[in-house]
Order: structure tokens, then C-alpha cells, then sequence
DNA sequence: CACCAGGCAAGTA
DNA sequence: TACTTGCATGGT
């Protein structure tokens, strides 16, 4: 079989058995941008109780944050966990916005995808995945995005090796796949879902695992 | 109690 | 280059 069919068919597989996701759970690009940071490496319900903190605060917006000082924007987001490192690394990323885009947060969300790309590689404490995540989920640009749950899916599924990186495991979705920031979107989120699913970490329930349909 | 969660950077040898 | 470690809260 093909390797885009079988990219497709995993695809199909997912969406029929959990239907349309409609990530990413944020009200504005600059939420989507804000939670980026603060669930990595981190579940999403204490992500949650940070961003509330901050919409309550009536600061969950460029110009506010950017003016927080950090050390109290460390204490609205400690739920979060690693909150003084977060709190360093989304300043890292307003300043960015500030240096690159002369502060101008649209200017940013429309900007070339390899261009924004670089922008954000280039904050300390953005890495890959945190960079797709705002590209896809905040700017709707077509970036996959690869994390832990993508990388232990597909590799126990034998369809990609389990010492793949990120990039190259990019590249196979994205070369495999027709270039589609809804299909993009919705795949990533389908990924999610099914690992939290059938692919945990301990106790894994691949037996019944709807990617056991993939005709292989 | 141990383990996990939508990473990343810095340090070590 | 290839490992290892720090960062930290809240749920199961």
C-alpha cells in the first residue's frame, strides 16, 4: 500500500471513530499562543487553571502581558507548573513580537510560515513542537505537529521507526499528506485523542486500538 | 506512594 | 555527538 493511502486511511480511521476535534480550546490566536508555552510538557487542566487566572486578571492579551512584569506573571500562571522558567519563556516570546513585528501581534499571525517559523525557533524556550503548535492552532498555517503522543502512536504502530526525530517524522505527514490546515488540525488533535485513548505510556490498550483497521 | 502530563535548554563527558 | 538533568504543579 501507498504511503500517502495509509497516511489517509489512519486519518479516516481516527475521524470516524471520534469525529471533527476543533482544536485548538482557545478564544483568540493570542490564548492558543499563550497555552502553546504552558502545556509543554504539562496536562492540559493545569494549563486551564493558568489561563484563567490571566483572563481574570483581564491581562490574557498582548499588550497586557507584555507589560505584566514577570515575576507576578510567574505567580498567575503557577498551576501550570515550571512556572518561572513559563513565565521567562512567553516574555521571550512577546519580545519577540515586539523586535520582529514591531509589536504588531497581526502582522505576526500573517506572516510567511517559514518566516514566523524561524521568529519563533529563535525564542529561547520555543522549540519545534511549541512553534508548529502556534503556527497551526494560532496563525492556521499548514505545520504538522509532532509530540510525544504522535511519535508513540505511529512508532507502536509500526509506521514510522521508533528513533525517528521530529523533523523527519514531520516530513513523512506532511509529504504524505495533502497540504491542508484543516486536515492538519484535525489530525493532530485525532492523534491526541486516541493516544490518551489506547496508546498510554503504561497499560497500553492496543488490542483495541481503531488504527488496527490500517490495511497494511 | 509512584507515575504521568500536548518540551526545552543547559550541562556533562 | 549522545546522554543526563532541572524545571514544578495537580490528577490518578
Amino acid at each position: 500500500m501507498r504511503r500517502d493511502q495509509l497516511y489517509l486511511e489512519a486519518y479516516d480511521l481516527l475521524y470516524t471513530r471520534f469525529g471533527p476535534q476543533s482544536w485548538w480550546p482557545g478564544e483568540t490566536p493570542f490564548e492558543v499562543m499563550v497555552g502553546a508555552v504552558l502545556t509543554q510538557n504539562t496536562n492540559w487542566s493545569n494549563v486551564i487553571n493558568a489561563i484563567d487566572n490571566l483572563r481574570q486578571a483581564g491581562v490574557l492579551d498582548y499588550r497586557s502581558l507584555s507589560a505584566l512584569p514577570v515575576d507576578q506573571l510567574a505567580e498567575m500562571i503557577r498551576p501550570s507548573g515550571y512556572y518561572n522558567l513559563k513565565a521567562k519563556r512567553l516574555h521571550n516570546l512577546l519580545s519577540m513580537i515586539e523586535s520582529s513585528y514591531d509589536g504588531d501581534l497581526q502582522w505576526f499571525l500573517e506572516d510567511d510560515v517559514w518566516a514566523a517559523r524561524e521568529n519563533l525557533l529563535n525564542v529561547k524556550g520555543v522549540g519545534p513542537e511549541t512553534a508548529d503548535s502556534i503556527l497551526l492552532y494560532a496563525c492556521e498555517k499548514p505545520a504538522f505537529v509532532i509530540d510525544t503522543y504522535t511519535h508513540r502512536v505511529f512508532s507502536r504502530h509500526n509506521l514510522v521507526d521508533e528513533e525517528t526525530d521530529y523533523h523527519t517524522m514531520q516530513e513523512e505527514f506532511v509529504n504524505n499528506l495533502p497540504t491542508d490546515t484543516k486536515l492538519f488540525n484535525e489530525y493532530h488533535a485525532l492523534i491526541v485523542v486516541v493516544a490518551k485513548e489506547y496508546c498510554k505510556k503504561t497499560n497500553p490498550l492496543c488490542q483495541q486500538c481503531p488504527l488496527n483497521g490500517l490495511n497494511m
